[in-house]
DNA sequence: TAGGCCATCTGGTCCT
DNA sequence: AGGACCAGATGGCCTA
């Protein structure tokens, strides 16, 4: 099942005539702005490419349409209450700093996946999928450029980088050509995959074994990424 | 309508 | 003491 698209509105909701707070705090700024451009100089292809997905954070975070009121719980156990209004107050405060916590959380998910690439590009993938792609996304890379050191060190690249670079890359050039960048793969590669303690709790993340190709998942409705099975 | 995803509230625990 | 972090509970929204 898909999640909603948008995400809601955060900060749209505030305790009781609260000022909306932010939800954005300078470390999001930071994070997002410290965010890698995996498109520039690397590896990828450097000119604007349907694989990355830049995220602008903060104005996504920001973005939420109109306010919808507090979702979930309903009236709170201690709205309404009168009598005791240092203890309501605390813990009126202590939602405001969970919410922005939990907002911040977000941006810095939202600037994850602003580095992920997807397809459409325009899908979202969900909290779950987004770290579990980062982390297959990450391994991926990571032995891209182990291979290329292990063929620099010898007589310059060789063809399996070539191939790897290809890999990683086919396909990020042309919509069309996306699914192929999916793909990746990794027969050669040591895959860390199904670690215990794997982001996933469930099997997401697991080697073929013997190092067979990476292999999508069962394509998700929302979203194309890479995945191991 | 069921199930998935999510935001929010809440109380507990740990840390400064 | 107050804040950060966490997990459970709850209910809204959305899609199949």
């Amino acid at each position: 099942m898909s999640p909603k698209t948008a995400s809601s509105s955060p900060a749209s909701t505030t305790s009781e005539g609260e000022p909306p707070s932010s939800g954005i705090s300078d470390d999001d700024a930071s994070f997002a702005s410290s965010s890698p451009s995996l498109g520039a100089g690397g590896s990828l292809p450097s000119s604007p490419s349907p694989c990355l997905l830049l995220v602008e954070v903060g104005a996504r975070a920001a973005r939420g349409g109109p306010a919808k009121g507090r979702r979930g719980r309903g009236p709170g156990k201690g709205e309404g209450l009168g009598p005791n209004k240092a203890k309501r107050s605390r813990r009126m405060k202590a939602n405001d700093r969970e919410r922005n916590r939990m907002h911040n959380l977000n941006s810095a998910l939202d600037a994850l996946r602003g580095v992920l690439p997807t397809f459409p590009d325009d899908a979202k993938l969900t909290k779950i999928e987004t770290l579990r792609f980062a982390h297959n996304y990450i391994w991926a890379l990571t032995e891209t450029l182990r291979l290329a050191d292990q063929n620099l060190a010898g007589a310059g690249p060789g063809p399996e980088v070539g191939a790897a670079f290809q890999q990683l890359a086919a396909g990020c050039d042309s919509l069309a050509a996306w699914p192929a960048c999916c793909q990746w793969d990794a027969a050669s590669l040591d895959s860390p995959g199904s670690q215990e303690g794997s982001l996933s709790p469930t099997d997401s993340f697991q080697a073929p074994p013997g190092g067979g190709p990476l292999r999508l998942r069962r394509p998700p409705e929302r979203a194309v990424f890479p995945d191991f099975v």
